[in-house]
DNA sequence: CCTACCGATCGGTAGG
DNA sequence: CCTACCGATCGGTAGG
């Protein structure tokens, strides 16, 4: 007997959920295009070619909306982190997976990692709060991989704190100047941020990969 | 004649700066605690004392005032960044002196930084284009000496623009985690930040100080 | 899921 | 340099 309720009422959460996410979505795009308080309600409902009283309906409050944004923007790097970890890898191949993978989160997630760092002063104080949390949760565990790779005497780090806020700086910022439509595509620029996030701990390239070593800068390219 | 006018006038253009760089300053704090959108000019206003036509007599819009907070923010950054060019040093001691100069600048002007990342987005078309030169100008000086360094052999880098891409992101995401009151001061960070700089484009410290190899990694450090 | 509306805020200005 | 004000915008809701 609840069968078939049941059924119903799944399809309807699916529903929901699939409203949901399309206002969300047509949410990311317009706060990223003008920016969160120029946005209206009425503006990003009309993208859906809806009204504003339907997103009401669905988010309790354009602040709500926010944070819904921000907590995914970060969630993503951080599955991304714990999907990495779970392998068991070497130092060197852990923070080459993690490095890589994160940096392609981040340029996947463009949108939703801008309007983070933008918008922080629109939250509410308690999502604002647990929004940090998630940040400093990973900042904790990238820091954890270089402390590791430098007890095993693999990584050569001057400072961890500063050298794992370095290393989440430069990835995300590239949130700032990466275009789609640019030279390299997100898989090339993740590679080459990858590798220099490990020269960056002192892993060259003879020493991570099986390629040959190229200890010495490459003189002969000068020349020839 | 002209004499005493002129004092006057020179006193006058004095008080009409001070008065400017004050409303400026006091901007700054309330953009950078709150956000541009929920600081209004009455608030500015009354933490100088004043009310808000007062401000409309030396600005003449809240977006002409967060463009020239903007500005200075690069200002500052581009004005080390020309210093350190003008000495004339080798690579590695060019690249060590800009990064440690814009580390610092980024550090002392940290309000000024978060808001030109942060409201972008609220400024007029034409101050954003102007911004925005001024910031490529910036990538591109920094881009120049990777590019000089990598042809004389010094640097090790396999995508130039990248590498400047990740340095300036790496030192100007400072802005969001370093705390005044926190572990390390301005200078220490600074420090930090340029040997990692320096790491990342392949430089290590026996290569480029007085000091002693230490190519390898240190693993006399675990066992020890 | 829409029409219609309110209430409050705030950038900017007149006028002195 | 202030008092007093306007005009417009927009988040949120009632009521159906």
């Amino acid at each position: 007997m609840p069968d078939r309720a049941q059924r119903n009422n799944s399809l309807r959460n699916e529903v929901i959920a699939l409203k949901r996410e399309r206002i969300l979505e047509a949410a990311v795009d317009l706060f990223y295009e003008i920016g969160y308080e120029n946005a209206t309600l009425e503006a990003v409902a009309d993208r859906l070619g809806a009204t504003k009283p339907f997103i009401y309906s669905y988010y309790k409050s354009k602040t709500e909306l926010l944070a819904a944004i921000c907590e995914r923007s970060i969630q993503e790097s951080l599955k991304e982190m714990d999907a990495a970890i779970e392998v068991e890898l070497d130092s060197v191949e852990l923070l080459r997976r993690v490095g890589h993978a994160f940096a392609l989160a981040v340029l996947r997630n463009q949108k939703y990692i801008a309007i983070m760092a933008r918008e922080e002063k629109n939250l509410l104080p308690e999502d604002f709060v647990h929004i940090s949390n998630m940040r400093r949760e990973f900042d904790q565990k990238l820091k954890q991989i270089l402390q590791q790779g430098s007890e095993e005497g693999v990584f050569e780090v001057e400072d961890i704190g500063i050298a794992s806020l370095a290393i989440g700086g430069m990835v995300s910022w590239s949130y700032i100047w990466y275009r789609p439509s640019g030279r390299l595509d997100r898989y090339a620029v993740a590679e080459r941020m990858t590798n220099l996030i490990l020269s960056m701990v002192g892993v060259t390239a003879c020493m991570s990969g099986s390629a040959s070593a190229r200890r010495k800068p490459t003189r002969a390219r000068k020349g020839t």
